[in-house]
RNA sequence: GGAAAGGUGGCUGAGUGGUCGAAAGCGAACGACUCGAAAUCGUUUAAUAGGGAACUAUUCGUGGGUUCGAAUCCCACCCUUUCCGCCA
């Protein structure tokens, strides 16, 4: 969420920084929304300042025995009454413009950092580094081939209990998927992350408060019954934690790591992936957190990334980082980096992380602060994937694909897994 | 789902109609003592808005109501805890 004020006072500034965006905004109704109540607001003040020091009178007058130098009771009284009915008026008229112009504030997305690569879309993101040897090679089975022919999951039975984009698991597939689950949450364990486990179904504030809503309501699902829903990443419920809380700078910066399913929706994407694990209505993710001090949010960043990162690497998957140009940004982020594992089927690479700075804007909407030099501020959240599971778990069997029809399975894994090899189910 | 108790500042917790934005403690900041630290003592320390200060206003779960005046009384809702019921 933007600041008001600056809307109030630069909204030219506030339509360039998001022009970059490629959207084209014009704030001068808004601004005119919030001049109009910062002028109601100092009315109102006024009144409630004259009606108090009545009342005061009044209090004196019982206190001091009824001492008549205050002048008649009964008009004071009228007075104060007559002061009850304007304020109330300009209570609910104030009500009504906040309301308007919260509405309004929350739409816009964070500003895009002045570091992010300038660009309209996807095709203008950067390429900063990439790790690892693609593997390429005649006769690169699919992950959902190699899957199908292991029989580690399962799609058409599937549809059947649920819809299409939903997978079950089979044998070795869902060892698989524990595995990497527990590999991922203990890496980060050792790297100073503190795990949560967070529920699965989130109320309206809290995709309120990371963005999801009120634009993205069609892309999460709904209980009708209840003001909750499925929680599309571990992202809402990680910053929704510390919702309202002012936190102690000596805390900061607070590493969350939080394994979760998460739930989309993925209206419009029809007929986009949809053979694999690549895009599902429900798949595992394993979260990374941070709540970082303002001033240290862009070497937290790096960081975040790099121990994203670094699951690829001990995973030994072929990768590279993009910088996400300022077209492309996510709704909340100001800066996004991220990792693409290399996809032999697809002879490139996919988005398997996404590792965001949102500096103030989900700390602002969420109301988490913490103190600096005395004053209180909103501090910095960032977060990444660490990593997906199922994408992760594609780019195993893809990259680890054998001629006898196996698969290796890296090193770090085998003791969770159990074995070397996929061999049959 | 039924019953009871409760929701107050960074935290714990007192406060049942007026000088209460709110005792006390903890924590924190600063200062004294110390070579330094701990302990001790002293002072300070809620948030938000009004461009800083002064000052003003608002905020004691949320929304309404009574009253000149509400943390305090009334109503509704939300949440928490405990007991009962149900259940993995």
């Amino acid at each position: 969420m933007l600041d008001q004020k600056l809307i109030r006072e630069n909204p030219t500034l506030v339509e360039e920084k998001l022009s970059v965006r490629g959207i084209k905004l014009n704030l001068s109704h808004l601004q005119k929304l919030t001049i109009e109540l910062k002028n109601k607001d100092t009315e109102l003040s006024n009144l409630q300042s004259e009606s108090n020091k009545i009342s005061k009178l009044i209090g004196n007058y019982y206190h001091n025995q009824k001492d008549s130098s205050i002048g008649d009771i009964n008009e004071l009284k009228s007075n104060g009454n007559n002061l009850k009915s304007e304020i109330s008026k300009l209570e609910q008229i104030k009500r009504d413009l906040n309301k308007e112009i919260i509405d309004e504030i929350l739409k816009i997305p964070n500003f895009p950092s002045k570091n992010a690569p300038k660009g309209k879309d996807e095709s203008q993101n950067i390429e900063l580094r990439k790790w690892g040897n693609p593997l390429k090679k005649e006769n690169i089975k699919s992950h959902w081939e190699i899957g199908e022919n292991l029989n580690l999951f399962d799609t058409k039975r599937t549809s059947r209990i649920s819809k299409s984009r939903f997978i079950t698991l089979i044998g070795n597939g869902a060892r698989l998927e524990r595995a990497l689950i527990n590999f991922m949450l203990d890496t980060h364990q050792k790297n100073g992350y503190l795990e949560l486990m967070p529920p699965a179904l989130v109320n309206s504030e809290s995709l309120r408060g990371s963005g999801q809503l009120p634009k993205f309501s069609n892309e999460s699902f709904k209980c009708h019954e209840d003001d909750l829903w499925l929680s599309p990443t571990a992202e809402v419920p990680l910053t929704a934690f510390h919702k309202d809380e002012i936190i102690d700078p000596k805390l900061l910066p607070l590493k969350y790591v939080a394994f979760s399913p998460c739930f989309r929706r993925e209206a419009g994407s029809y007929g986009k992936d949809t053979k694999g694990l690549i895009r599902l209505h429900q798949f595992n993710k394993v979260e990374i957190y941070w709540f970082s001090n303002p001033e240290h949010s862009e070497e937290a960043h790096q960081k975040i990334t790099s121990d994203a990162e670094n699951i690829l690497k001990e995973l030994n998957l072929p990768y590279r980082v993009v910088d996400i140009c300022s077209g492309d940004l996510g709704f909340s982020s100001s800066r996004t980096f991220d990792l693409e594992v290399w996809l032999p089927s697809c002879n490139n690479y996919r988005e398997i992380s996404s590792c965001s700075n949102c500096l103030d804007f989900q700390a602002r909407r969420s109301l988490i602060r913490t103190k600096q030099n005395k004053k209180t501020t909103f501090l910095h959240t960032l977060n990444g994937s660490g990593l997906a599971i199922g994408r992760t778990m594609a780019a195993i069997l893809e990259n680890g694909q054998q001629k006898d029809g196996s698969v290796k399975i890296p090193d770090v894994l085998v003791p969770y897994f159990g074995s070397s090899f996929i061999k049959t189910n």
